[in-house]
DNA sequence: TTATTCTGCCC
DNA sequence: ATTATGT
DNA sequence: ACATAATGGGCAGAATAA
């Protein structure tokens, strides 16, 4: 965040002549003492209305100690939203919440929809996570808001999820008994591990990501807390998730902090049947900085002038520097997914395209292993096909007021497209 | 005009 | 997104 | 505890090439 900046700019200048001025009264505390308050106040109010168009107006008319009455929390300037924390496992979360009361959510897989209603009712706006507009996006969301809110509201700012959703298989979803288009969260308040685990279980099985935890007291406040929220997902697990044994066939140059190492990797299955090793995904997280460079040193002398023949990617995913078949590592993946560019089990789920992995990162390196045990193409195809389920489209709802008066309302939202 | 590549956003 | 790292 | 900086797949729309 930017307020110090901000406050520079705000509490002094300079005149044109070249004098300065500080716009700060001095009520017997020192100026550290006034800066710090300063900060503090520039960093609340940006927090509650993190807008520079409406900041820095308000700064000019008011002054800087009166900004909170003038800048305030308001539907049409989007908040950051709360983010979640990785967790390892319900140990963990029964650990940091400890003196907490807490609840678990479904995770549904989707896009971050903050949603305002103003000028009494009558407009609404989406934003993303990152406070862009997507109201275009959502046609449907804003026609069928209205007839979802309850009498008299109109004004109101919603924090939610919206997730793909096939009507036509609607009766395999959990939700399918729930037919109106507002419903409560899928939520389970308890402290019981055994109890937890099977609620993971059932949030895996109904194809979302996993949990997230909430603490039932506190408040939505984004400008004191980050990721105040935990979120717990079966690849988080250790020993779980789906994992690969795959063979590095190419790299990058490394920026930044990365410069003069190798900083991601092109990785490939092995396809006995053609013998051909078959892009599956880059990768580029999951090592320390100690492993990054031993890596490079381990895979340099392994450079080749030119891919081998039986080397299987797309065009896209060229990379800087090829490898002989060498040597296998151990990644891990949240998900599979239909490839635009990579190769891996190509022909097997779809006819031209092949299968990729969603976050990639690695778990270790298998020095027990040689390139031809490599996951097979085959392998890849029934792990695709094992997680292939009909997707949802879904908005969970969190209505809000203010930041010291905060009311939880945990919808869904159902809707088609 | 259309096809391809690039960018910037989502996760 | 994930992960590692530095303040 | 928090922010920063490396990096992932995929998609849609913009920019560019053909």
């Amino acid at each position: 965040m930017k307020q110090q900046t901000c406050l520079r700019a705000r509490v002094g200048g300079w005149r044109p002549d070249g004098s300065s001025w500080v716009q700060i009264k001095d009520n017997g505390v020192g100026l550290a003492e006034r800066l710090e308050r300063a900060a503090q106040t520039v960093k609340q109010v940006y927090s509650e209305c993190p807008s520079y168009d409406e900041l820095i107006p308000a700064l000019l008319k008011h002054g800087l100690w009166d900004l909170p009455q003038h800048c305030k929390f308001k539907p049409s300037v989007p908040i950051k939203p709360m983010l979640a924390k990785p967790t390892n496992g319900i140990s963990e979360v029964l650990e940091k919440f400890k003196d907490q009361e807490f609840t678990c959510e479904y995770k549904y897989d989707g896009e971050r929809a903050q949603i305002h209603l103003m000028d009494g009712g009558k407009k609404i706006m989406i934003f993303s996570r990152n406070s862009e507009n997507m109201t275009p996006k959502y046609p449907d969301i804003v026609a069928r808001l209205p007839g979802c809110l309850a009498p008299g509201v109109d004004s109101c700012v919603l924090d939610g999820e919206a997730v793909g959703w096939d009507p036509e298989h609607k009766k395999i979803l959990p939700f399918q008994a729930k037919e109106g288009e507002v419903e409560f969260a899928l939520a389970k308040t308890s402290r019981d591990i055994e109890e937890l685990e099977t609620f993971l279980n059932e949030a895996v099985d109904a194809s979302t990501e996993g949990l997230i935890v909430k603490t039932l007291v506190d408040a939505y406040d984004p400008s004191k807390r980050s990721s105040h929220w935990l979120k717990l997902k079966k690849d988080y697990l250790e020993g779980v998730g789906d994992t690969f044994d795959v063979v590095p066939i190419g790299a990058w140059h490394g920026k930044g902090k990365r410069t003069g190492l190798y900083g991601a990797y092109l990785l490939a299955i092995y396809d006995a049947d053609s013998e051909t090793y078959q892009t599956i995904s880059k990768l580029g997280t999951g090592f320390s900085e100690e492993k990054l460079a031993e890596l490079t040193e381990l895979l340099r002398p392994h450079v080749i002038p030119a891919p081998r023949r039986y080397y299987q990617w797309g065009e896209t995913q060229e990379p800087d520097v090829w490898f002989a078949p060498v040597k296998v590592w151990e990644v891990k993946c949240a998900d599979l997914s239909i490839s635009p560019v990579h190769r891996a089990a190509q022909g097997l789920v779809d006819e031209s395209k092949g299968i990729s992995i969603r976050f990639p990162r690695l778990v270790r390196v298998r020095e027990d292993k040689s390139p031809e045990d490599a996951t097979s193409a085959h392998q890849v195809a029934e792990m695709y096909r094992m997680q292939a389920v009909e997707r949802v489209l879904i908005l969970m709802v969190l209505v809000f007021q203010d930041r010291h008066n905060v009311v939880w309302h945990h919808y869904y939202y159902y809707y088609y497209y």
